[in-house]
DNA sequence: TATGAATGAGAATTCATTCAT
DNA sequence: TATGAATGAATTCTCATTCAT
């Protein structure tokens, strides 16, 4: 009886090849690119060298998929959590609500989009630009819905979404460096809000 | 009696080092510390790969080097920069202005803090925690300065500083990468400081 | 008693064992025997890998096999074709109208014997050198009737034959390197011809 | 006082470089490109991996250059010993007596161009129609020559050289494949002379 | 019979570092 | 001091082969 490449055979091999690529993001975003080679994530995953070149194609490959994929989890995420709101508080609220629990409950995630992946190798360099601009122009887009409704004061919406997105990634990478983040989430997220609310020049309508 | 160089020999062997850090500088700025080789520091410095190690223990520790130097030097800057002013809106402008001023005459300076690094290596990440503390240590002072002097609203002064360190230098990294830094230059000096008043809360007084 | 695969099993196993040896041998004979991978050879049979060692212990043991099949092949459609003429020049002529036959409309059997082979394997010297061993004694052996009949000049028949081989294999490689080979398979088989008459000293009678 | 890249040590580099590539001559030549591995020509060269890096790019490019240089060492040492003859036997007796000569003494420089690298390599295809096409120019050359002068019979030059290319390469196999080839030599070459007079239909003027 | 996921030995190549000159 | 030839550990990737289903 032949071999029935069936849904669950199939099934089997996506879930392999999910859980391998999870294993990648954490060897990844702990060692960095180049630190981490494929026996790390291999012996990460508990399957031969040849089993990672049947699931992916190279490590550069599979690297830069994964901060892709990573990045527009991370932007989604976001903007879903923005999406429902329409005072720029609230936005902000949301938004770095969200932000903060991937940061404290998906370290990984974090970790492989502002350390690991830098000067990893010339491929990223688009994906890594597409990401920053992607997060500045979601600022940007928040900031000038605000400043149109009158919520917030005139100014070059461009540059506060820069000063927005450096400002929140430092003290969120300062927040998962420290020994216990989860308890200082809620404050972080307060201070973050009054910090966006101030530098945008929140009038309170 | 140990073998001494005598002064004029000390003094050659100072500039050839020097010149051969210089390079190094550049080469790690412009590839980031994997990509970029002995080879590449030495035909920047138009010397041979021995002539490296005459002067240099290991391409790993060079780097660090050049990175805490080129940290403490930018520090230096800032800070210098800052002292003889009193007023918090006059720290901050003289600050922003001499931080800028080196990032388009100097781009080397902030690229190696900035990108050049990240990942590079383990011995690197002390001193990069440092120097991101130290960063986040000097504007921290300015703040606390100006909130004991009423001239800014009553905050946690160590969360707007890593606000600060965060933002201004995603704004720094935006203005290299523009076509034309210098011609940016002092619009986005503006829109910084305007920036940092805000979010520091700025009374006016 | 062991198991015995009915006469339809076995035929239906034979058909495809066949089908894909034949695939072997035109993937072998495009690509060569290192580049030629068993994922070539399944995808062009439409099988899976696994298929492929239930009929064949493995790479090597196939393609020698192929070899001497191939090499069986070729010396029997050429001596076949010279049997029935007793006159040296009728089975020059036929011989030669026979192996060109087989290049110009099974290139692969000639590019498996004179290009994808060479160089392969250890194991297949021992195949390479016989089947020159017998393309060269056939050649011989109609040499030496040839002498005997007084239809040749007295000669050393062995390196004539082993010139034989190597003249019309060259020319043959040519000619199916050519753009157009069936246009000039005529003439160059005349010339063939030719060329074996005036090399054996033929006298005419 | 610096170190001197006197003609001394470029010498010595040289030296080396020539030794390597004969090493990898005869490793190329014995088992082929595809089994001889990196690790087999350093160690005939007894030096380390990284030496093969510094003198050469990598193992495509030398086989290819090796070939490349064999080949027109082969076709150059037959012009030579053909060109200050003028009558076509003598032509001929010249020609074959240089090859076999290299064949017996070299046998390396044969194998490679004959075995060793068929079906080496792509790249290498270029040099390989390029050496048997050179070679079978050098031969049809002779023969139309010959032709014009009236010493041979009217016929296809082009053909002709092809199985004159295609003969000789196949007898000079066959003679370094004996147990004792200088003692066959002689006979060999007288062989192949009458051989080729016969198939050019040399008239004896 | 048939499948294809899984394996791992082995190959090429890079590059920081050493050391005789 | 200065040189650059030489080294070899370490890394990525390929592909023939196995085996549970």
């Amino acid at each position: 009886m032949p071999y029935r490449s069936s849904s669950k055979t199939r099934q089997k091999k996506d879930t392999k090849r999910t859980t391998m690529m999870q294993a990648a993001i954490r060897v990844f975003a702990e060692k960095g690119y180049h630190a981490a080679t494929i026996r790390d994530i291999v012996a990460a995953s508990d399957v031969a060298i040849g089993t990672f070149y049947f699931y992916f194609p190279d490590k550069e490959t599979l690297f830069v998929h994964l901060y892709d994929e990573t990045a527009e989890f991370l932007l989604q995420a976001i903007r879903q959590a923005m999406a429902p709101r329409s005072n720029f508080s609230r936005q902000l609220q949301a938004g770095l609500q969200a932000y903060v629990n991937i940061a404290v409950y998906e370290p990984a995630v974090i970790q492989l989009l502002l350390v690991g992946g830098i000067g990893a190798t010339p491929s990223l360099n688009k994906s890594q630009s597409s990401y920053r601009e992607r997060l500045t122009a979601m600022w940007q887009q928040v900031i000038e819905s605000a400043m149109e409704t009158g919520q917030i004061i005139s100014q070059n919406g461009r540059r506060t979404a820069e000063g927005f997105a450096g400002a929140f990634d430092e003290i969120i990478l300062n927040l998962i460096t420290h020994p216990n983040p989860e308890g200082q989430a809620a404050a972080a997220i307060n201070e973050m809000i009054q910090f966006g609310l101030r530098a945008a020049g929140f009038t309170g309508n």
